[in-house]
DNA sequence: AATTAGCTTTACGTTTACGTAAACTTCCTG
DNA sequence: CAGGAAGTTTACGTAAACGTAAAGCTAATT
C-alpha cells in the first residue's frame, strides 16, 4: 500500500455523516442493518470511508426519486455484480433496462407536473397583478 | 343543463377505475378516506365522473413520483385553491415554487442516475461481446 | 473521581399505504 | 326464488422507514 493510498484514506464518524447529509444517526445504522452500508470498527465504534460516503449519497439521492432501500440495494449490486459470466450480464442489462424504463416514466411524469405548475403559476401571476392595478 | 354536457357525463364504477388502472378497488376507497376523492353516491354505491377519474390519475402519477398522498392532497388544493386573495395567492405561489425546486432537483437526480446506468449498460455490452468472440 | 460527550445495542412505538377477512346488502340471472 | 357477482362497512394485520427512549460503555475534561 503506497503512501498515496494511505494519505487517500478519509475517515468519517457517523456524526460528521449525520451533520453533512443532515440525516440521524439512526438512519444511517439502519441502512446498515438493511445491508447497504458496512462500515468498518475500531472496537466498537463505526469507521466510515469514501466509499460509504459515496453510498450514503446515492442510498439519498435514491430516496428522492422515491426508490425503496431495497431497490437502491439491487443498483448497489448492479455496480458491484460480478460480471464474468454471460448469464449473469443478461440478467444485469434486464435489470438495468427495467431501471431505465421506470426512471424515463418518472421523466415523463415531472416534466408533465412542472409544465402544469408552471401554468398555475402563470396564471397566479396574472391574477395578482389585476388584482394590484 | 344542455344536452351536450349530459352527454359527456360519463360514468365509472368503482371496478371500472380499478381494471383501467391496475389497482385494488382497496386503494381507491382508501385515497377517498384521505380525502383525495368524492365520488358521488347512487344508494350505496360510489359513482365516479370523469374527474375523479383525471384526479385518480394525478393520484398514481404522483405515487410514481415519491410523492405521499398528503403531498399529493396539497397540489390538489393548489389546483382547486380560492384565488381571490392577494395573500393567498402569495401562499400559492410559494408553495408551487417550492414544489418546483423538489421536481427539479429529482429531474437532475434521476439524469445522473440515467448517465450511469446507461454506462454500465455500455460496459457490460463490451464485456458480452468481448466473452462471445 | 465525577461529569460530559459521543458512541453503542436493544427494543418498542409510529406513520403511510394499503392487504385481507368478516359480515352484510343489492342487483341480476337462470 | 335461489344463487352468484359486485358492492358496502368495519376492523385488524403488515411492511417499510425510521423515531424515541432506555441503559450502558468509553474517552476526554473539569
Amino acid at each position: 500500500m503506497t503512501l498515496i493510498n494511505k494519505v487517500s484514506q478519509v475517515n468519517y464518524s457517523i456524526s460528521d455523516l449525520s451533520k453533512e447529509f443532515d440525516i440521524t444517526t439512526r438512519s444511517i445504522r439502519f441502512y446498515e442493518d438493511k445491508g447497504l452500508l458496512a462500515p468498518t470498527r475500531k472496537g466498537q465504534t463505526r469507521i466510515y470511508n469514501q466509499r460509504d460516503k459515496v453510498r450514503l449519497k446515492l442510498i439519498l439521492r435514491g430516496k428522492r426519486l422515491g426508490f425503496s432501500l431495497g431497490e437502491t440495494g439491487r443498483l448497489f449490486e448492479l455496480y458491484d455484480a460480478d460480471k464474468s459470466s454471460a448469464k449473469q450480464l443478461a440478467i444485469m442489462m434486464e435489470l438495468i433496462s427495467e431501471k431505465k424504463d421506470d426512471l424515463n416514466q418518472k421523466l415523463e411524469d415531472i416534466t408533465a407536473v412542472l409544465i402544469e405548475l408552471n401554468d398555475i403559476e402563470n396564471n397566479c401571476q396574472e391574477i395578482l397583478t389585476t388584482l394590484t392595478t
